[in-house]
DNA sequence: GTGAAAGCGCTAACAA
DNA sequence: TTGTTAGCGCTTTCAC
């Protein structure tokens, strides 16, 4: 068996109490005893049970992540965020990915919960109100983080899609665009962010007085991109579209390996932007104008408040946003 | 407070042991007192404390993954099929990033250890033994996962990177080119996968009584690949380069991009395969051709042996193999 | 089939 | 400054 703090008590010739408030600082040993006790440990490479000191404490220094998948990209830099701001304060995360299953989220949820953790961030793609009440139901600090939809009145953080969006499309429109084809993703439930997309896209048209033209693809896939390429081309012709601004990279990504299969050069034919600001929106050719999501910022943020919560602070603002950033690259040129 | 075994077995009117029994399944119950306690639990929501539990049964149920940086998507890749897997046996992940600094591994894997985690599983990117010789101390399941190195008598999950070289040399080869430029990463610490690597290659250049030509990089990023470009530009005209093997992906994406950049066309002025098959691989353009590294299997292999061995199966071979695939994508062509 | 009691490893009164 | 003791919520003997 592995060693306990009876054991270093024994052989430092104290009470387990010694030892206890040796290890945790929480009262005042005198020198001799300390220095019995840590010799004791030392030697035996002893090492405080965490499980038995939760029990006690209450406290697992323990939060759980809930995932949609930590294959994507974005949801993968969430984590980086979420980690590393939690180690700082002695957090550690368990982590479950859910694919999407609200039946799965909500399992997850309640076993993260018999785990004790002291906090849940939930990355979510859709929004189920049912998982949502049963974690707020825990009075635990919860954080709800969806790129995708707005959730009123949750603690989240997240950016101003509507501003990046009317920033994106005045940026085209000042390179000299004037018809601006916005690719949005077919979405009639409440709370999508494309609502707010469309409205900053409408905003910036309508400020320069140019006709706006949206059309849907069936999700944010790079086969979805790549899927509404003839339509584009029909369009680059017949309504002299020379941008398109697509709601997300992958699309964006699609979008311009049709253009790369179809001989169509980006951005001398055409310029395309995207959303998000993936890895691959630098690395792939033409390098992608796109809007900076601060993923790794918004997991760090997140977890960060919860952290505060669980130390005393009350959050006033459930939702906080986070600054956002045009990032100019080689997609997108001047006309 | 929550609700605890105390309440359900008040409100059933029964002990405590006997609700103990029921969520359990122990011993048997009369249909009548298992009755009841079903319904104090139904009614009062109780959940069973996994801290109490795991105390006592000392079964945390706890996985430790540390990885180097979750952000790399194979690393997500694995942490998918480690997180998948480890569900399906009721195992949770507690997840750290120690971004390649050993001192921070070796703090993680003693913090798992005293959260009673009953396995680890270890993603490295560099070899440090003692780290290793101190989770070996621990005792418990332990796997090893490393894409550049190979640590002999270590349990690992991995593939076969002489074979995997042969197999795609060849394939240039039979693909008519006959000059074929190897780019490796510079590294002369032993176990490194590159020495077998260029072993592979070596062996298929002899088979078909080629001229070998191995070129070093700095590391495994898309910069360096692009660092590699003009060297490879005078390389084409001065030594007829019609093939470059890189040694990952990532070195692969870079050099195109330089040959995008420098108005070299891949594959019609040059064949560049790579290694890895990353998710970039095959949305790039042009798309990849690359050896696949079944990332996701290796985690799922990794986690499922570490089961067996809590489960009681002894593990006989450290090293397990899976087997790599050939991807032919178009950024290599017949000459 | 059931309850009482011990104990997992630890912290936190409380008393000395 | 120190030791004794009670418990954290649970499982598991051991009697009955």
């Amino acid at each position: 068996m592995s060693v306990t703090i009876k054991d270093v008590a024994k052989l430092a010739e104290v009470s387990i109490s010694t030892v206890s408030r040796v290890i945790n600082n929480s009262a005042s040993v005198s020198p001799e005893a300390r220095r019995r006790v840590l010799a004791a440990i030392d030697k035996l490479g002893y090492k405080p049970n965490q499980v038995a000191r939760s029990l006690v404490t209450k406290k697992s220094n323990l939060i759980g992540v809930i995932v949609t998948d930590i294959g994507n990209s974005y949801v993968a830099q969430m984590m980086r965020g979420i980690e590393e701001v939690g180690r700082m304060y002695n957090y550690d995360i368990l982590l479950s990915s859910s694919y999407g299953n609200p039946k799965t989220e909500l399992k997850f949820a309640e076993l993260l919960r018999s785990k004790q953790v002291e906090g849940i961030i939930l990355i979510s793609e859709d929004v189920d109100e049912a998982v949502i009440d049963v974690i707020k139901e825990f009075n635990i600090p919860f954080m709800y983080l969806n790129k995708y939809y707005k959730v009123s009145n949750l603690p989240s953080v997240s950016i101003d899609n509507y501003e990046a969006s009317f920033m994106m499309t005045k940026y085209l429109l000042e390179l000299g665009h004037e018809n601006i084809l916005y690719i949005t993703v077919n979405n009639d439930k409440v709370g999508s962010v494309e609502k707010d997309k469309i409205e900053g896209y409408r905003k910036a048209m309508e400020e320069f007085k140019k006709d706006e033209l949206i059309l849907s693809t069936k999700d944010f896939t790079v086969e979805a991109g790549y899927d509404m390429g003839n339509i584009l081309e029909n369009l680059i012709d017949e309504r002299n579209i020379t941008a398109v601004f697509c709601c997300q990279d992958e699309i964006a990504i699609g979008l311009i390996n049709y253009c790369y299969d179809s001989n169509i050069q980006v951005p001398k034919d055409i310029s395309i932007c995207g959303y998000g600001d993936t890895k691959m929106a630098s690395i792939y050719r033409p390098s992608i104008t796109t809007i900076k999501e601060p993923y790794y910022d918004i997991g760090a943020v997140a977890i960060r408040r919860i952290i505060k919560e669980l130390e005393g602070d009350k959050i006033e603002e459930p939702s906080i946003y986070l600054p956002i950033q045009l990032i100019k690259r080689e997609s997108c040129r001047r006309i």
